[in-house]
DNA sequence: CGATAGAATGAAAACGTTTTTCAAGAAATT
DNA sequence: AATTTCTTGAAAAACGTTTTCATTCTATCG
């Protein structure tokens, strides 16, 4: 049914070892023999099966992907930028959700090199102890790609989160806000409590204005949740009158949460982004907003993956991207 | 180094055919047996070769997923259908993205045949006739979700495109709209130029009222080219009143459109999306819109092919899921 | 012209499973 | 105690490649 690789030799006259050697560009083929060969392959519609290759070979041309939500544009653009680098270098890509739980990320790995990748990008809010050390001791090459490892073990791709969170907030402050809100994805990401609020109390510091733990909210990433703190700490005594959002959702939610209360900004309150996503620039006023480059991100931890896999020398497996912050009209 | 089936059947004093039973659950073994050697299995840690596995037994456990782009939410929706109830049935994917460029979708899917998976789910705008036919000559069941096929050869997961934006228009021709514009994603895609199109006439037909190509226009299906077609149209002499677009970044663009010209929604035109995707809630006005069921197109989608992957019988391989509309603040 | 270094090719083992077949020992049933 | 039904093992074939090593060509050199 199926032709294989011997059905080709026979057709040739060669041998399989020859027919191997041409399918895979080995350079000791005499020209004529090469011709011979690919006008077989091509005839007989020769395929070669992967899955034989993988196994007397030992490289099976695939990685894995351990995402937590592929459904969510934020990973969705990482994802992309893996799968284009790694359909530049010929790797295709098995692709699993964890839902950002640590039991099912510890299962994909297991799953994952079983089918013998041969290599995995990770993306996770949260390496625990237990997750890092099994990744130390994977048997393939593992990068993380917009997800920090505290021990810097594992190599990992990011931006300065803390740098962009201090410059953002910064801004607010040259805008002349003393009363500034922190309106944070969940907690229980390493990046956003370690690295963006050290960034937003660093610039608070700086300016002489004291923390007040009122106007820092750690809620899930979504519109709503935007809309719900907006009425929050509008209901203060004291209220923020710039915010520090730390996604395009929560800055949306935070804008229509005040226009819903007859409220605008920027005139009345002042909010900046941490993300800018194709949403960014879909509402009214656009945002201002720390350009996180989510598809490089992906890009450059697919890339660097190809690295350690052809086991070249890596100088330093810790990459920091450079960010940018646009302006638009959700500030003055 | 990595330990195999023959190493555990060394310690677990069984041979190789008990393992194999044993990791197959295989219910020819005796319970002390199974656990003897599954006590072994753990200790060892033992991971069966899923490269090994699918070259003696022809079973990958892996299909393709073929999608336009990854990073557009609309198919990241559906992907994410496929991706879970393929985990529930154990089968993990492989995902590439095709840009929607025919010569890729090719070259895909022989790859795909050539990783030997299991079954292959499909995301396309268009099947052309080559596409068409080599997909009926494929090795492995195929299931296209979202996607028609016109000679209703290749299973697929749909819903009634045109009936549904029949209903969508009717809507607009109840609130008292004759002059109702059909802003669409481009024709090149069968659901858009054949299905809603005609869904779209069909309505106005019914009413009398003629058609008028200048309210017609097919873009690029993003939030830029609905702002775009706003503005082309309210320079119309005789503008339109009413809008229905073909997805939510469209019917964005149309809102900000009006409003960035000082007019509202619903008052000065109504709009009526068709996707409802997160987007619909995150405008204001809301938008009210035609439900496409994304993720349940990928998840019955990849239901459907674990049944053909089964060999087991389908009455009916072409499957119209229900749609229903929901009605927010962007009519009246 | 014979020797010799490369280049081109082939033969066979290896990769880690599943699957099959047959035989035989163990356990359960009557 | 006899018979039937379960369990298990041993061995080998199969899956379709890559890879190693040996061998055969071919061309070049002195």
């Amino acid at each position: 049914m199926t032709v294989t690789i011997y059905d080709v030799a026979r057709e040739a006259n060669v041998s399989m070892a020859t027919v191997s050697r041409v399918v895979n560009g080995n350079p000791n083929v005499k020209p004529t023999t090469r011709k011979k060969v690919l006008d077989v392959i091509e005839r007989l519609e020769y395929r070669p099966n992967a899955v034989a290759r993988g196994l007397a070979s030992k490289k099976t041309t695939t990685v894995g992907v351990i995402i937590p939500d592929i459904s969510n544009v934020f990973y969705a653009e990482l994802a992309r930028g893996i799968e284009d680098i790694a359909t530049m270098y010929r790797y295709n890509i098995i692709l699993s959700n964890s839902d950002q739980r640590e039991e099912k990320e510890l299962q994909l790995l297991d799953n994952m090199y079983g089918k013998q990748v041969d290599g995995i990008v990770m993306m996770s809010d949260q390496v625990s102890e237990e997750l890092q050390n099994k990744m130390s001791h994977s048997p393939v090459p593992i990068v993380l790609a917009g997800t920090l490892d505290e021990m810097k073990e594992i190599a990992s791709v990011n931006i300065d989160y803390l740098q962009a969170a201090y410059e953002a907030v910064k801004h607010l402050i040259a805008n002349g806000h003393r009363r500034i809100a922190y309106i944070s994805g969940p907690f229980s990401s390493t990046i956003n409590k370690k690295f963006k609020f050290e960034g937003y109390k660093k610039a608070l510091e700086e300016e002489g204005i004291a923390l007040d733990e009122d106007l820092v909210i750690a809620t899930e990433d979504s519109y709503d949740s935007g809309l719900e703190d907006f009425e929050t700490l509008s209901q203060l005594a004291d209220p923020p009158t710039a915010f520090f959002a730390g996604s395009d959702e929560l800055a949306i939610g935070i804008i229509h949460g005040a226009q819903d209360l007859g409220k605008s900004v920027p005139e009345d309150y002042e909010v900046i982004s941490f993300e800018n996503s194709k949403l960014a620039r879909m509402v009214r006023p656009q945002l201002t907003s720390v350009v996180l480059p989510l598809y490089d991100i992906g890009a450059v931890s697919m890339r660097l993956l190809t690295k350690y896999m052809n086991k070249e020398n890596v100088e330093d497996g810790q990459v920091i991207l450079p960010y940018r912050m646009i302006e638009r009209n959700s500030t003055k």
